[in-house]
DNA sequence: CACTAATCGAGACGGTACGTCCGGTCTTGCC
DNA sequence: GGCAAGACCGGACGTACCGTCTCGATTAGTG
């Protein structure tokens, strides 16, 4: 996750300053936190950061890519417990979903949307990310079809997306709130409502 | 949706030109169509309409308001006939907005997305167009609720939600590509595959 | 000699403030004469003038072109009283250049030559500012050839290149100082010591 | 002239690369003659010659520094054959400055003024070769001068000036062409063209 | 043979200016 | 009043270059 290179072993030249990329994504976090993406300047944070810009750039070649990055520093480890229980395993993830969505706001997830659509290169960081969380979740609901907690032709793929896109709708389009009821909504409404039998 | 005024009959002045809307979002539409999204900066707009900026500025406030009616044209108006098939109803309506979302394009999109998170009136206009197509949705889920096609207990406000929202996550997030058979399969999963009631 | 057009009557849209020009070139020459050229940021010129950044680069395309007309102004317009008297009078002409040269240093003088040999329409300003002074000098030179005080023969053009050319050279190459006497000398030399026949 | 230190026989260390000098300076002179003044960037340079850019600032404390030996070496050595005829010992020696300098070029020897006037340690070098110069000329106008082909009063320095400052005056300032003919109508300009009595 | 000292390649770093771009406002004179 | 033309402010962007620095790896002479 580290920008550019792993720092492999063998390397020549001077090395990078490992404190740089630290203070940058530090910077670049508070600056963006009390004034949003579009008034994060590049100048700035390389200022606040004690760097010069070209240290910056070296590392991330546009704003976009930093903050894409900074945003995925956030948004940390996909932190995925599995109980067995498929209700509560997906509410768990939904609901950790929309909180750090909630904590993202919707400006900064539109601007990155929007560099990521202009830029392709931008992309690569942010759908890795989402990968993983994509990954999870499927992970959840394939152990769930397996246990019988989940009908055969179920698919995983689309469940997934009904499950996060109408997060991401609600925050983007319709600006509707995202709260903790909505995701257990979403899940009960992809389970069925009506209690599992029992 | 006429963009400011309702021209009034008792004016002073001259009066608007009136091809001059047209012009410009005819202009609009077509440096989106040619040259992308980053050709749309607003003083290639109104050389190319032929039109002086401060007559763009006069009828749309800024930037963001007039992609918005653009994109609100090119959406069109909701067209939804009913056939009295829920299936058939939905997959036509998911169908048409997957298309639409398609020529519209994920950069123009998530820069809407963006202008309406800074500033709210902006929102305004988008979230009408939006609620119109929402609220037939509904329209329809409600009708066959009443029918009995659908549970009691469902909630039309989900159901949406979750037909629609996967499409903006593809579109805006992953970048998975709207197809037809994404919007058929959406459908699917909505309502169950297996044959309904039978 | 203003920038860029001559403001002709007819002229549509909004005009140039004509106070910038003017503010611009303040700026310019202060900062130039505390900083030097190096030193001379476009930036800070318009931040001291009051002005955009823009607005100088509407005028001037480069800092070059604003530096040359600055010069331009600095040296004035060539003031060439003819008494008759050839020698005097090259003498002061060759004075005032010698002066001139002085009061605007190696330094500055060898940036614009620098300048112009990169950019050729850089030259353009500045050319025309030493073909006015060639030509007065010619002009000097060629009455007093009618007039019978220089040889038939003598090539005007030479003679001028004989007595601007080593100032420069001073100036620029050599590091020699550039005083009056020298200028004398100069002038001795291409007339004869020894008195003017007679 | 060679870079820095003389090379002294108890050197501790391992010893300078004794290639690098010249593959830097070659490659420097490529540049210049391949892609122009403009390409003239120290790290292209250092690249460009296989060469680590401190390897080059070792030996040359600046871009300056460097390029004004590589002027030095295009300009090789003062090769002054005195035939004893004095219009044709000055026409030799002023129409291979003129050739030297037309090869140099504008650019160069403006920046390389400019270098001089900014930092009086660049100037050591450049003078010196200056210096060489002048005084081959002047040694040729002195003897001259004993034989009788000048007259006794004549000013050695200034007759120099008047021979070489046009070629920098036009080079830099008119950027009228340096040709051969030039260079002879300089010195019969001074000479005198009608034959020197006798 | 270890030790020391200098050079070399590679490349990161600070600093600083440049010229460009774009959104939105303002100022003319003409209709 | 609308309109065309176009100047203006403000501010960020990404690039370029210079000269310094810090590494690890060589390559001598020295003890």
């Amino acid at each position: 996750m580290t920008p550019e290179l792993t720092e492999q072993p063998g390397r020549r030249g001077r090395p990078r300053d490992p404190g740089a990329d630290r203070r940058i994504l530090d910077a670049a976090r508070q600056l963006l936190a009390t004034d949003g993406y579009e008034a994060l300047a590049v100048d700035r944070v390389a200022e606040h950061a004690g760097v010069a810009k070209t240290t910056l750039y070296r590392r991330w070649p546009s704003k976009a890519h930093l903050v894409i990055e900074l945003v995925a520093d956030l948004q940390g480890q996909v932190r995925l417990e599995e109980t067995g229980d498929l209700r509560n395993d997906l509410t768990a993830l939904v609901r950790g979903i929309t909180v750090r969505l909630h904590a993202v706001g919707a400006a900064l997830v539109a601007d990155l949307a929007a560099a990521v659509a202009r830029d392709s290169s931008v992309a690569l960081g942010i759908r890795e990310l989402f990968k993983a969380w994509r990954g999870a979740a499927i992970t959840i609901l394939w152990a769930a079809r397996d246990r019988g907690d989940l009908p055969r032709a179920s698919n995983a793929e689309i469940l997934v997306d009904q499950l996060v896109g109408p997060l991401y709708y609600r925050l983007l389009i319709t600006g509707d709130p995202l709260t903790p009821e909505y995701a257990t909504r979403l899940v009960d409404s992809v389970l069925g409502t009506h209690e599992p039998t029992s």
